[in-house]
DNA sequence: AATGAATGAGAGTTCATTCAT
DNA sequence: AATGAATGAACTCTCATTCAT
């Protein structure tokens, strides 16, 4: 009772969880399939390939992120926002940047991957410049600077305390010039 | 007649060669073998087990990664000097850091690996912490935003044009307070 | 709005198609539905399994083999008709003989199939017995003779020039006593 | 206690006999790997793709035929000796004649098994026509003719009698004019 | 110290077949 | 009469690991 949409989404779902659990290393189409209940056969059903089911939790991760980016207010409330949205993500999805992890790295050594990866990160960086034209300073450095310290913060573990962290985020802040 | 150090070393630097190039997902003792011209077996009787042989990676990358952490001259020169020091060997051995992302992705997933990606990223952030230490601002805080901020520079493939990154990082020392 | 005859008759005709082309080793039962235009599901309704199919298509191509084999004259007008008849028979459907290449192969490992390709055989060779009956000769051996060779000439690829095949048909209509 | 070559070889032998008995269609790897008591694994130890085996075992076929081909005598003799010796051979190895059978086959598809194949057919016409050069007739139809006829008395299932098939073979001979 | 040969376990993928609608 | 969706079983192939030599 299930239609075709919800379940190819529900193997996405699976597929996500899995390489935010154990990377792409870890990913193996049989347990995805037994996640969702089905046969593997049945996943081949949707997705024909490995690689075609990954193109689809790729899609999912960057639409999931891109959500993030829309914004009201001055600039300087925009870019508090982001932040503070992105914090708020990373403590309700925390899979979602591990796996936005997984496909960064990926894009290394995947000219797909990287394209669609780069599509995502462009926009990102152009929002927050735009968010940055006025302040006088140069928006380019700040933004590529922003995206920078955000990548290593969330995509990667942090190795640090969540106060550091924190208070890290906040000193990013005064750098970018965000009134408080 | 190869000592038995050396041969390790060696495979232990195909294996890192690779997993820079192909990811831990393309890791594969035979061609890790083959490129040292020796037969798997070979491999399996220096180390018994994959796992064992990425742990001589790893090992590899940290000892390598550190060699960069020592300076001398005042604070702020030391500082300065990490920095150029991390362009310069991003230039000369990119392996080393995408290396180290999928060391640092790994880590999430693998509590032994997390373990001594940890205790140098440890070292490092006291490094840069005590750098700071006398700028009269929060050391913790500069310290682990510029950890982040490099690991997001050189462990993930960055997205903007070498200037961009470049100027990214001037603003990065500007905000750490390095004079210049 | 197409009866159950003409359908069954579509899906025989596919599965002969695809049979000629990859042998019984590339027929494949979503293939043949496709090329009709249909669901295998569909295909399974009219043939409960592959089997089947294929017993369907070993009808249509004895019926089209047996087509050939009635004539009228002399025997020996006859037999010139048949051997004339054959010639045309290749070149217009090529398929045909092809597939019935793959049935007598077949037929060495499946009794069924066997004792289906054998009656056609058999009526063959009577067939061609018949006409030689007043030759004053062994008949048999002739018939059995005529019935190798034609079907070494046409079932299997030709490794010689469409010249010396032809030469090859005239000696043999020499042996078989044909006048010209 | 078993050296590469005769393995290799054993498994050979091991498709041999399957494609003999079975087509084709129902080579299956493990099936061959069992019969010669070994994993899977070793199979593709040896072979790394089923198409690598599939070639062997076609070596190993035109080998085996090709060694039927080489006479002394005079050409009368030397044809009688040859068919005589085909029909030794068809009882004591007919899985070679449906083996080749198979490969003449699949040579309808397969250009890179048609040209090997070829080869060894043409070998085979030649040394025929050779050793009717003097009989005062086209050599090049009768060549034709006699292969033809023999793949299709040998190759394809013979649904006569063997006393008709010798009968047929006999016919043959007159027609090639070997002298008795 | 080094290897050729072998393997178990499992990978992704395919395919004839079934079933609810 | 026809289908989309689902499946079990099987397929070829891969890989880290082992072992006799």
């Amino acid at each position: 009772m299930i239609d075709a949409r919800s379940r190819r989404q529900a193997l996405v779902l699976a597929a996500y969880r899995q390489i935010a659990e154990r990377g792409f290393e870890g990913l193996r189409t049989r347990e995805v399939a037994a996640e969702v209940g089905v046969n593997v056969a049945t996943l081949h059903y949707y997705f024909p390939t490995k690689e075609a089911l990954i193109k689809g939790v790729v899609g999912h991760a960057m639409t999931r992120f891109r959500s993030t980016l829309t914004g009201v207010g001055t600039p300087s409330e925009q870019l508090a926002a982001h932040l503070k949205g992105l914090r708020k993500l990373a403590r309700a999805e925390p899979e979602l940047f591990a796996v936005m992890g997984e496909l960064a790295l990926r894009s290394a050594r995947d000219p797909a991957m990287a394209g669609i990866v780069r599509q995502t990160t462009d926009v990102w960086q152009a929002t927050l410049r735009s968010l940055m034209a006025d302040s006088g300073r140069d928006a380019d450095a700040l933004a590529t600077l922003a995206v920078a310290t955000l990548k290593g913060i969330y995509m990667l573990p942090t190795t640090t305390s969540p106060e550091n962290r924190d208070k890290a985020l906040k000193a990013l802040e005064m750098t970018l010039g965000v009134a408080r």
